[in-house]
DNA sequence: CAGTTTTTTAGACTATTGACGAAATGCGGT
DNA sequence: ACCGCATTTCGTCAATAGTCTAAAAAACTG
């Protein structure tokens, strides 16, 4: 939801002409000016003012708007939001990139967590995904692999879900590319083959037993920003 | 590079507190408030009130700011950038969704398109996307395939650089979702094996001899907006 | 620690936005 | 042609953005 919304505001605002961009989006929705006018408590000559460029739209307008619409379209029902919906991202608990690199051994020791390969590793990281195995598994047919790199592939993926530590290495293997780390909450048990897979691939394996919760805050607020 | 402005522009303008996210920007860009200003051609404190949330940006504003985050990491070298861009989205020549469905057979005729497979088709369209067959064969490795079908499936795929029709029909039936329809771009000769594999998938061919920017510009112009 | 750079703060002024209401225009249906 | 609904246009006013300069505070470096 809040990837469609900065869709549609960062498109608003880079455009030459944010009134015709606002007019489309609106249009998309199948939104007239007098309904999202009425929604956002103000005139419709205002959303006309707007949309045909009279006024620009400083950034707390567009964010009205952009609720506005996916609001009215969730009263409806919210079928055009589930026409953006992009498949394949159903698993993706968070996803998000850090201001700056982190060293691993920085960001392992910030989520408690511990290596389970053996060795230093000097890797940089520039972001995370939190993945949950069970719900990616389901959706095994759809499920976007190349979806879960993001902005960079120099991420660390956490797998939620997770006894032996197989599957996750195995789909990661059948995509073209590699993250720098993988690591897994609260596993069962890892056996030798994971280890062993990881080891071909170059990924240090680790173990966090924090709750998800908790480890996507730490990953949002102890490592995104000093 | 549209799709990075447009991300940061529209975290910019969804979140809370703007100021703190140009901030975290700007520091993931490595440049000081005093560099930015300066590309901008305003004085630094103009900078330090929008970070501290002293002033609100328009739009206009917000579009300066990143172009010129932009324009700044492409002088040092844009290596930043780099480590913002997507994988596996090379050979993506257009992707763009329509501001309403659109029936295939309009589309078609919009861009003097001629059915290949035979049959009524009564599909709506939602978007498009066009390929460069060569550009994808080429980083075989690592294009994304899912990222052809940007918001939505339902859209019709664009193929150039395509003699016989194969390879794109091919690679579709590797994913785990399918187009709404394909069309060649000035192919040489559609053979019949292409025909029976998109008769599987229930996937219209179809075909086109414009140039490819006529064909984006008429997807843009004529299915886009009335 | 000293010096330099960067950021923040505050006051001030001009231009523009945010918003209204009323009138005019456009469009589709009967 | 008429009606109802949607959109556009325009004038107006209060509040806020855009921007400056100067000083203070914070951060960084050797």
């Amino acid at each position: 939801m809040t990837e469609l919304k900065e869709k549609i505001a960062g498109e608003i605002t880079i455009s030459e002409n944010p009134g015709d961009v606002i007019k489309k989006w609106r249009k998309m929705f199948q939104v007239s000016q007098v309904e999202l006018a009425s929604h956002m408590d103000v005139a419709s000559s205002v959303i006309s003012d707007y949309e045909k460029g009279r006024r620009k739209p400083g950034t707390p307008l567009v964010k009205k708007i952009v609720e506005s619409l996916i609001e009215i379209d969730n009263e409806k029902g919210g079928e055009v939001i589930e026409r953006f919906s992009k498949p394949g991202q159903e698993g993706i608990l968070s996803i998000g990139e850090f201001a700056k690199s982190i060293p691993l051994t920085t960001v392992v020791e910030n989520v408690e967590g511990e290596f389970i390969s053996e060795g230093k590793w000097e890797k940089e990281i520039y972001g995370y995904t939190v993945i949950d195995s069970i719900k990616a598994i389901l959706s095994m047919k759809s499920f976007d692999y190349l979806s879960i790199y993001g902005w960079s592939t120099e991420r660390i993926l956490f797998f939620k879900g997770v006894e032996h530590g197989r599957s996750p290495l195995i789909a990661i293997r059948s995509t073209p590319l590699t993250p720098a780390a993988v690591s897994y909450i609260k596993p069962k048990k890892i056996d030798e083959l994971s280890l062993k897979l990881a080891e071909e691939e170059g990924v240090p394996l680790i173990r966090t037993d924090l709750e998800v919760d908790e480890l996507i805050k730490r990953l949002k607020n102890g490592c995104e920003l000093p």
